[in-house]
This record gives C-alpha cells, structure tokens and sequence, in this order.
DNA sequence: GTCTATAGCTAGATAGAC
DNA sequence: GTCTATCTAGCTATAGAC
C-alpha cells in the first residue's frame, strides 16, 4: 500500500469504481472486482491490504476527476453554480447513477468504517469548497444577493446528495420537481437590481 | 408473515431500529438483532421469514411514526415548514442520529433490494407529501409566494437527506452551515408584501 | 411459540507454485 | 507479479425438542 504505480492504481479504481456501480457496496465482493479487472482476484491483494483500503484508492481517484470535471466549468457565477448542479443532480438513468449512489451507501458507513472515513471526507470537503468558491465569486462581483456562501454550497450540495436518494436510487417520479427546486433556488440568490 | 400480533410486530420493529442504530445495515445480522429483542434468534424467525423483511416490517412501523410527528405539529405555514425541518436535519449527536443513516443506508439498496424498495418508496413519499402539503397551505394563504409546492418540498427534503450524510455520518463540521441553508430557503419563500 | 444446535453457504484473505 | 487452490470465520435459515 506504499508504492503503487499510477496505472495499477487506475486499473483497480477503475475496476471498483464498475463492480460498485453495478452491485453496490453492500454485495460487493472481491471476486465482482476482479471480473472488472484483467488480472486476477488474488492479483489485488498484491497492491492492497484489504477489500476498504481498495474501495479508499477508488475514492481518492474520483475526488480527484469530480474536482477537475467541477473546476473545468467557465463562465460567470450564475452559470458555473448552474453547470455544478446539472453535474451533481442526476437522473436514475445517468451513466453515473450507479456510482452516486454506491458513494452515498459508502457515506452511510462513514461512523462504522475508520478506513472510508477520510476519503469520504476529502472527497464531500473539496465539493463543498468548490461550490462555495462559485457562490463567493457571486456574492463578491454583485451577481447574487449577500448570503453565506458556505450555507448556500452546503445547502445545495446537501439537496444533490438527497436527491440521489429517492430520485436515483428509489426512482421516485420527482425529476421534474427537484430541478425546478434547485434551478429555483439559484433564481433566489440573484441580486434583483431591478 | 400474514397475520402478527401488533404487539410482536412493534417489538421486533424496534429490535431492528435499535440494531440498526448501533451497526447499520452492512454489519447488522439476526444475531444482532435478537439482541435487541427479548426473545430469541431463531424466534425472528417464527414471524418473519427473511431478514429483510424484517427491516421492512421497521420501516413501515418507522413511517408511521414519522406521519405521526409531523402531522402533529401545528402553527401557520412558515412555524409548521420550520418545526418539520427542525425535525428532519439531524445533528450527528442527535440521538435519532444513527437511525437516519441507517435508513439512508437503506435507500442506496433500491436499486439491487426489491424487499426494501416498496417500504422505502412509501416513507419517503409519504414525508414528502407532508411538506407539500405544508407548503401548499403557506401559497394559498398567501404567506409564502408563488412557488411551486411539490418542487419546494422535494427540494427541502433532498436537502435534508443529504445533510445525514456528510453532516451526520461523516460528522463534517457544517451544522451551522446547514441550518443558514434551510433557513435562509425559507425566508425565500416569504411572500414580500413590504 | 420459543428454544438450542447446526447445516450449508459465501466471502475475505493467504499459501505457495510459477 | 500473477496465478490457482484453499483455509477459516461468520452469517442466514432451518430442524427438531420442548
């Protein structure tokens, strides 16, 4: 678990990343990794200890990609905020359903599993710092009114973690309704120089 | 699993909530659960067939629960939408703290539980039918604007579900945060007859 | 209805050859 | 570094006595 090479790395996070998103954390084994990867099971005990420490490096490795996917996003406030949450707020059919919602189960763990813990921290952290950034620039250049942008982003980042819930994972027939309360919600922190 | 005394369902259903609390669902096993229970493992057994449905058998006793509380609240518009979202955004020492993970734990296996998905779809619809109807109130009497009711709930409920997740299980430190999030929402939703 | 005991299975992790 | 084979623990569910 010290040295790892970057291409083992992403081999096995990618292979994690697909058996989560097609089983869950719940029924996933081992062995579900190793269908995704093209060595062997045993192979992955090579680089890492256990089955969390695994599931850890696939974690890391997203945080990674969702940090550059969010940074990437121009334009001014109002449309970086929206662009974020047409990111964040998913419908059950996305190609990305499965993983937000495999995040959401390894949330779930967070009091009982010291292993995911930090992860899961670094990842839910650099969101928020990302959205709070989009909201300060707001508030800073007079697009949006003068609220806290830390209780904006994690307002809004805690209603697209939500949504994952009974909107992706249940299908609950609230699609509509959730992005027009987002959407809404954006609409409410724009200054009205009228 | 037809016909079980009341009694016997609400004392297994609490046998399961309290597990469930302690372990989650990913580490939470019969054994587990007749430790809880005054009776034996194996007694589980005589009422239920499978230990899922047990945990059906919780959820559908926890939202009536719920139903119970929130309806009971009472003041206009604005005082019932704050008392219920007080009642929704948990802290992590809250001592419904671990229930709600668990029941967030619960909601990621939708998509692989066909057990659990009817249950679940029925506490979260019947919660969210709640604060539509609270909202509704609010729009026709003229105290909040013209919003749309369900969008509003379905909003403020995701938000509330995703706050167990990093605020609760992961114990990020944005108690405060949140609570401005969900507040300053609802001051939106004041109509401004200034 | 409730118990003890256990069958039967599955999964995480390792041994040891190559 | 990678493999096959397997050990071992722990869990769900049931059998059968009372």
């Amino acid at each position: 678990m010290a040295d790892i090479s970057p291409d083992a790395r992403a081999e096995i996070a990618d292979a994690v990343r697909d058996a989560l998103a097609e089983h869950g954390y719940e029924r996933l084994t081992t062995a579900k990794i190793a269908e995704h990867y093209a060595k062997s099971e045993a192979g992955l005990y090579y680089y890492y200890d256990t089955k969390d420490e695994m599931i850890a490096a696939f974690l890391e490795h997203t945080a990674g990609q969702l940090g550059e996917e969010l940074a990437a996003i121009d334009g001014g406030p109002e449309q970086q905020l929206r662009a974020a949450c047409d990111h964040l707020f998913l419908s059950p059919d996305d190609e990305d359903a499965g993983v937000h919602v495999a995040i959401m189960e390894l949330l779930s763990h967070a009091p009982h599993n010291e292993t995911l813990r930090e992860p899961l921290l670094g990842l839910e952290s650099a969101t928020l710092e990302l959205f709070a950034g989009i909201v300060r620039q707001g508030v800073d250049s007079g697009v949006f009114r003068d609220v806290d942008p830390r209780a904006s982003a994690a307002f809004l980042l805690a209603a697209a973690d939500g949504s994952t819930g009974f909107h992706v994972a249940l299908e609950m027939d609230v699609g509509a309704d959730i992005e027009r309360g987002w959407s809404g919600y954006i609409d409410s922190l724009l200054a009205d120089d009228a």
